[in-house]
DNA sequence: TGTACATCAGTGAACGCGCGTTCACTGATGTAC
DNA sequence: TGTACATCAGTGAACGCGCGTTCACTGATGTAC
């Protein structure tokens, strides 16, 4: 590594990904500015240099982590033959994001950290619409139908239901043993039942 | 009021009460030691004398919500008829103390917050127990048959459910404008549908 | 190509804050005789 | 019924902590001419 410069020339970014590495290790209640300027190598004055406060930072990091989540969304989604098991299939995209990064999935809940800010309700929006778009094919609407009342209590469901499983999941409500691994092993195998319940197989 | 004595009588449970107060006007980020102190009028040093450290007495308060989560699963299946309806129901008690009490009960879900404490899983326990029992009724099993494999499934899925559902309402993810009545009147409105389509009747 | 100078992106020290907990203490209570 | 005394349940001051943010500053960069 080079030697450190006075301008760092990407803190920025460096404060982005710091901030993610310490929700990763320690979670939402253990980020604090100071250790993400510690890790970007830099005194504790300079993020106000690029961000107006540390909520600033954190909803950068939210944003982030929604565009991740439309990520998983969608390659989930990608993996499933025919409306019914791709809409299942995205559901559990959801959790396994949840569980790959618990810290940054419980941040994007966390209204009282972030600011109020369009870029992340846009980023937010995206990944709702994304569940939405297979819950169209799913119940076989046109792709720009409104939903109807079906088809929104439908939604609500199964957003709660991945959204508690996940949450239930991270704080360590079911497998009560074993850490992050065993609680993934977890999902996986019991996860895709609850799905089946929730959204059996329609005919096309 | 009488005046102020030297000794409080009652410091446990007014620290206690207090607790509880503070959690419903400022959540469980906004709860401090020293503040349930003050309000308890009592120095900061006095809440030593009645518990180890602040977790205790959290774990108190969380102790005291389970207890009152029990008894908002039993009063609300109390209210259906037949086995279909009372589990849908309890599970919309569920949600009802969650929204009547949104600071006790992200508090029950803060395990980093609160002591390992044996009386707290077993009032946790309780709890659940009340909605495992509703569904053995549902799935017409005997009251003391262990779960098969549907019923852990369906179990998983009401309580991921309805506990997402809860913490999307009282982190405001649903009506978006309004107060805590706003989100109080959602949930009335649409969950039943929600549960219904998740424990459709069945036939007994 | 060189240079003056504005601007940008850092520093280090300090501020004020409120926290949970500890300490030596004292006032009130209750019990043994 | 009184009294000595142990115990209990408070006080007030202090400790050490780390936080987010502000401030006057300075070193580096880039641009106009």
């Amino acid at each position: 590594m080079a030697p450190r410069q006075y301008h760092h020339g990407a803190l920025r970014e460096a404060l982005i990904a710091a901030a993610d590495a310490i929700l990763a290790e320690r979670g939402v209640e253990g980020f604090t500015l100071r250790e993400a300027a510690r890790r970007a190598g830099v005194s504790a004055a300079a993020p106000a240099h690029h961000f107006a406060s540390v909520a600033g930072l954190l909803t950068e990091v939210a944003i982030g982590g929604y565009e991740e989540l439309t990520r998983f969304l969608r390659d989930a989604h990608s993996t499933g033959s025919g409306p019914s098991a791709q809409l299942r299939v995205s559901g559990l995209g959801y959790v396994r994001f949840a569980l790959a990064f618990p810290g940054r999935f419980k941040l994007m809940y966390r209204k009282d950290l972030l600011n109020d800010d369009p870029r992340l309700h846009a980023a937010a929006g995206q990944a709702y619409g994304q569940l939405e778009t297979a819950m169209r094919a799913y119940l076989g609407l046109a792709s720009d139908a409104p939903l109807d009342a079906e088809a929104q209590t439908l939604m609500l469901g199964c957003w709660s239901a991945v959204h508690g499983f996940a949450h239930l999941a991270i704080e360590g409500r079911f497998a009560q043993g074993g850490g992050a691994h065993r609680v993934r092993d977890f999902a996986e195998d019991r996860l895709p039942a609850m799905l089946a319940a929730l959204l059996p197989d329609r005919a096309p």
